[in-house]
RNA sequence: GGAGAAUUGGCAGAGUGGUCGAAUGCACUAGUCUUGAAAACUAGCGUACCGCAAGGUACCGAGAGUUCGAAUCUCUCAUUCUCCGCCA
């Protein structure tokens, strides 16, 4: 969440920043600033009653060992009405303070300035575009025909399980699936990034920390009886590793990976954006994470942008960059880029990444820190990206190399599966 | 799931009602010494909030309570360890 004190010295900035969400920046500030001189007020009048209840029985503390009981027990009458004050004081601090968390869990991440403005996905900026768009017959079939001709993933088998949203991926299919688990980690791990296998249910601090909760509790599916939530992304486990760390100035960068399922309730969702692999409520992903210092994270996260144009290229997918606007970008994100593949049976362009700085919007809700060279603790940045999400790759696989003779794989996913044609 | 023990600063570890934000050791930082290093010695060394400052307040797993006063007593919860049970 938002700090209020980085609010408080950049209020024309703040303001500005929320803005290009098309949010109130102005009423925004000035609730946030309103709360908080409420809470500085609570907190000194506190204080003042505290420091004297502290006072007197440090004199009560005194007198007991000069033998002065009488005294003693006659300061002890005048504490019980501070007692209540502070009682009081207490819980208005409390109250105030839960008030301004409250409203700050309900502000997003200020975006960064040269983040373009606008309302939709219409409004993102293209700013990059490899490789050519294959031209297909018109008989052309989009990949839900093709998993069903070559046997390879079954929807229908997986609504009988689990449920719509819920496919199985059986043969090649599931070599297939394998296959890109071990390309993207191999790849990652040339590019510095450390393997991680994190747990995937997690508890609510860890929602919290990465901004899921309270933002999209909706979206996680929940499990009761023991209150833990299935992992939406590795974003979450792998980031709330460092709630609570401080870090030393030579830790930066900090780049971990991993690969993991991810679990989605998608509610709402229908027709045929949600038809085949389009858009599932589990599917597997790696995710690359970086921790970085205040001043370096848009370099990490051009970075990141590079690799992720390498895994592209290697996969021989036509893709796109587009930078969000402040309207489509995600609740915790300052910057965001996504990509996307062209699929081209569905003439569609599909989202298969997003990378994010975060700058200390997550940091300051995880307590993630470093001491700078003053020794003064400051907030590190977080940054993520999809190192790819795997059912759209697949998608675009399918569609794209399809001919009489089978679907066609990139030779460095043959690579990893041991064979070149689906078939 | 049952029984017992524990949870203190980066780490180890003292502290059972008042001058304890917390001994001591290690680690770390700076300095002295040395050609350099090590050793030794000297000093410093938690976080957050309030305050121009002096200083104040809070924090000893979390939350509540008893008390004039809680790291220390009581209750609830979490976690860890040991033993038993179950188990891939």
């Amino acid at each position: 969440m938002l700090q209020v004190s980085v609010v408080r010295e950049n209020i024309e900035e703040t303001i500005k920043r929320l803005e290009i969400r098309n949010l109130p920046g102005k009423d925004l500030v000035a609730q946030i600033i309103e709360l908080d001189d409420k809470r500085k007020k609570t907190q000194q009048e506190l204080d003042a009653h505290l420091a004297e209840a502290n006072s007197i029985s440090k004199q009560i503390g005194g007198l007991f060992k000069e033998g002065k009981i009488e005294e003693a027990n006659a300061l002890k009458a005048k504490t019980s009405e501070l007692k209540e004050l502070n009682h009081q004081g207490t819980e208005a601090l409390h109250a105030t303070q839960e008030e301004l968390k409250q409203l700050l869990y309900t502000i997003p991440n200020t975006p960064e300035l040269s983040v373009p403005k606008g309302n939709t996905e219409e409004d993102n900026e293209i700013i990059f575009e490899q490789g050519e768009l294959p031209s297909m017959d018109n008989d052309a079939k989009p990949h839900w025909e093709i998993t069903e001709k070559y046997d390879i993933v079954d929807f229908e088998l997986g609504v009988k399980i689990a449920g719509a949203g819920f496919p199985v991926y059986k043969g090649k299919g599931a070599r297939l699936q394998r296959a890109l688990v071990n390309f993207f980690l191999d790849n990652a791990t040339a590019a510095g990034y450390r393997e991680i296998q994190p747990p995937l249910l997690i508890n609510e601090a860890s929602g919290y920390g990465t901004g899921q909760l309270p933002d999209k509790e909706g979206q996680m599916y929940h499990t009761a009886v023991d209150d833990l939530y299935l992992i939406p992304t590795a974003e979450v486990p792998i980031t709330n590793m460092y709630r609570d760390i401080i870090l030393k100035k030579a830790d930066f960068p900090v780049k971990n990976c991993a690969y993991t399922q991810c679990f989605r309730r998608e509610a709402g969702s229908y027709g045929s954006d949600v038809r085949g692999l389009n858009r599932l409520h589990q599917f597997d992903k790696v995710e690359i994470v970086q921790l970085s210092h205040p001043d370096k994270s848009y370099e990490l996260l051009d970075e990141m942008v590079d690799y992720i144009k390498t895994l592209l290229t290697k996969l021989e997918l036509p893709f796109r960059i587009l930078k969000l606007c402040g309207g489509d970008l995600g609740f915790t994100a300052a910057l965001t880029y996504d990509f996307e593949v062209y699929s081209a049976a569905q003439k569609k362009w599909l989202e298969v990444s997003s990378v994010s700085c975060f700058e200390t919007y997550q940091a300051n809700r995880l307590k993630l820190r470093y001491k700078d060279k003053n020794g003064k603790m400051q907030l590190a940045h977080t940054l993520n990206g999809s190192a790819l999400a795997f059912p759209r790759i697949i998608a675009a696989l399918l569609e794209n190399n399809q001919s009489e003779k089978g679907v066609k794989l990139p030779k460095a996913l043959a690579e990893y599966t041991g064979f070149e044609y689906i078939n």
